[in-house]
DNA sequence: AAATAATCGAGACGGTACGTCGGGTCTTGTC
DNA sequence: GACAAGACCCGACGTACCGTCTCGATTATTT
C-alpha cells in the first residue's frame, strides 16, 4: 500500500512533492481502514504518512478534502451496459455495495457524509460529487429511454437520486450486505411501480 | 425554550433531578440549533444548561445517546391519511422536509446519522429508531393495499426504505427546500414506475 | 527530585492539585537543567511532567511566570553579616555565583532575564522581583551606614544597582567563575573609588 | 531605508549580491524595530526583504550572527573627552543610553544578549564584542591615570566591567531612562567610593 | 562563444512548539 | 446518592517558524 519511504522524503524544490502527497492519501486511507473515522485526524494522518501536519494543511484545507481526494483515488464503480434497465441498476447497486463493503472506500465514503455535517465546505464538495456521479447515473437511464424502455418524458435525475439515496442508507447503516433479491425488488418498485392496476 | 434557571439548581436528594435533565436536553438542542453539530459538545451543552459534565455523563453515555434523546422528545411528524397513497406519500414528505427545516429536529437528526458513523453505539440507536419509523411508514403502504390501490404482494418495507432513503440524501446534502413538484413526481415514479409500457 | 508520580495524578476535585504544581515546577527545572534554555518549552515541561498543557496554561500564563516561580522556589542567597561592608559584599557575590553556577539557578535566572526581553509581562515580573531584591541588597549598606563605614548621604539603592549589575554581566556572559581577588577589586572600587586623590 | 528594490532582485553571478545583504540587514533591523524580539525570525526578515530564507542562512549561521552584524552596523556612541573622568563617563552613559533608546540599537542589543542566553554562538560572538567595547571603554580610565586622576594601580578593565555592567542592566530591565542625576552619581561612587573615611 | 559555477528568489519539505478546545474521569462540598 | 463546579491527563486542532532542499533564472568567470 505504499507507506512512506523509509528514509525520509525531502522538498524537491518550490512545487509540490506528488510523493509526498502520494503518502499522505495513503496514509489517510490507511487509517481510516484500521481506526475508522473517529480515529481519523490529520495528526494521525501526519504520523503514519510521516509527514508534517503544515504539508497536509497546505493542500488540503478540511479533512473532508482530504477524504475526497481519498474516495476520488479510488477505482470507480460503473454502471453495467446489459440492454436492460432493471439488471443494469441491479448490476450497479451490486457492484456498489460490493465496492464499499470489500475496500475502504464505504468507510471513506460514509466519513465523508458525517463530516459534511458538521463542515460546511465538506458539503459543497460532497455535492459537487454528488451532482457529478447524479449525470453518471442517469445516463443509464437515458440509455434506456433511447431504448424504448422509458417513458420519454421521465426525469432521469429524479431516479437517479431515488437509487443513490437507496444506496447511500444502506451505507450509513450497515446494511451493504442486502441479498439481492431485495435490491432487485426495490429497482423493479421503482421501474414499474407498486400500483395494483398497472401490474 | 426553557433555559436553565438563573439561580442554579441544586441536588434533591439521592434521585435524578428531572429539571437537570430537562435543562440538558433543552440546552443541547439550543446548542445545536445555534451552533450546528461542529459545535455541539458536551462541554458546551453542559456550559449552558449550568450543568456539571458528570451530571450528563452519568445519564447520558454517549453524545449519540443525548441526540437520540433530544430527536425523540420532538414531535412526531406522521402520515397523513386523504384515502389517496400518493397524496399520503408527498404530504408526508412536505411534512417531514417542512419540520426538519423549521426546527431543530433537522440539525438533530443529521446530527445522529454523523454521529452513527463513529460510534457503534450511535449506530445500533439510530437502527433501532430506523426500524420503528420503517414499520410507520409502511403502514401507510399497508392501508393503501387494503384499499387495492398497491398490489398486495408488494413488500411494504422495501417501500418504507425507499421513501426514506429519499428523505435522507435530502437532509443530509441540504435540500430540505425541494420544490413539491419534485417529490411529487418522485413518489409518483415509486408508485406507478417509470416504464414506457406501463405508463 | 520528585518526577511525576509513576501511576498517573488525577484531580482531586474542583481545586488546584499540589502535587500537579509540584510536578510542574520540579519538570521545569529538570528539564532547564539537561536542555538549557533552548529546550526549554511548554511540552517539554507538561511531557516530562506528565502533565496536561492545560494544566500548565492554567497556572502560569507564560513562561515566564512559570521560569519565575521556579526561581523563587529556590533557596535565597543571603548577604552575610560580617560586621565589614566589603567582606559582605564580596561574601555575597561569592555565594551568589557559586549559587547560579553550582545549582539549576543559574540558568533559570538567565532564562528569565532573556524571556524578558520579548515578553512584557515578563520583564514586568522580573522588574518587580529586582526591585525586591534591590531593597534586600540595600540593607547592607544601610547596616554599613549605621556603623559609620558608609557615607550617610550615599543612595544604597544605587551601590545595590552596581553590585547588582555586575553580577547580572557575569551572568549573562558565562563568568560565573570569576576569581575572588577580582570580585574584591570591583568592591573595593565601588566603596573606596579609584580617585588618585583618596587612595 | 532602503527596503528591497519594488522589481526584484536578481543574482548577479557567482558572488554575494551585496544589495541582498542591505536589503536583509535593512529588513531585520526594521523587523527588530516594528515588532521586537519575539517578532524577530528569519521569516520574517526574508519576507520583508524579499529574500529566500537560504540566502539569509549562507551568510548568517545563526540568528544571533545576523543581530549583531545589525548592531554593528549602528552608529558607535564613543566616549567624550572632556579632560574630567566623571565627565567622560556620565556623557558616555547619557549618549549611549540615548543611542540605545532613540534608534533600533537597545532592542538590537537586548535581543542579542537574549539570544546568547540559548545559543552558544551568540554567547561567544557578544563576548568577542563585550571584551573589544571594554578594552575601547578602558581607554578613557587609561587616560585619565595619564592625566593622574587615577590611582596607577586601577585595573581599568575592572572598572570598564563595572560601568558596562550598569548600562546593561539599564538596558534589560526597561530603565534607559535614567535621569542624569542618578547616572553622576553612580558614576561618583565608583571614581570616589562611597566610605565614610574618604569623603 | 560555450560551458561552468555560484548566487538569487521562491517555496515545499519534515518537524517542533505554540496556545486552545473538548473528551471522559475524578473529587469536593452542598443539598 | 445526586448535584454544580471545576481540576486533572490526554490528544487533536490549525498556525508559525525552524533549517534544509531543490528548482529555474541569472550572470561573471573559465575554457
Amino acid at each position: 500500500m505504499g507507506e512512506a519511504a523509509g528514509t525520509g522524503r525531502k522538498s524537491i524544490g518550490a512545487r509540490r512533492n506528488p510523493d509526498s502527497a502520494d503518502a499522505i492519501l495513503d496514509a489517510a486511507e490507511a487509517v481510516l481502514a484500521e481506526a475508522g473515522y473517529s480515529g481519523f485526524s490529520i495528526e494521525a494522518v501526519a504520523r503514519r504518512a510521516r509527514a508534517g501536519k503544515p504539508t497536509i494543511y497546505r493542500w488540503w484545507p478540511s479533512k473532508a478534502a482530504l477524504l475526497l481526494d481519498v474516495y476520488q483515488r479510488q477505482k470507480r464503480v460503473d454502471v453495467p451496459d446489459t440492454g436492460n434497465l432493471e439488471d443494469d441498476l441491479v448490476g450497479f447497486l451490486k457492484n456498489l455495495f460490493a465496492h464499499w463493503r470489500l475496500t475502504a472506500s464505504g468507510n471513506v465514503f460514509r466519513s465523508l457524509i458525517a463530516e459534511a455535517q458538521s463542515d460546511s465546505h465538506a458539503a459543497a464538495a460532497l455535492a459537487g460529487y454528488a451532482t457529478g456521479r447524479r449525470a453518471h447515473t442517469g445516463q443509464v437511464i437515458e440509455r434506456a429511454k433511447a431504448r424504448g424502455e422509458v417513458a420519454p418524458e421521465v426525469d432521469a435525475g429524479i431516479v437517479a437520486d431515488l437509487i443513490a439515496s437507496y444506496a447511500w442508507r444502506h451505507l450509513l447503516t450497515n446494511r451493504l450486505d442486502e441479498d439481492q433479491a431485495t435490491l432487485r425488488t426495490a429497482v423493479r418498485y421503482v421501474i414499474s411501480g407498486i400500483s395494483a392496476r398497472r401490474r
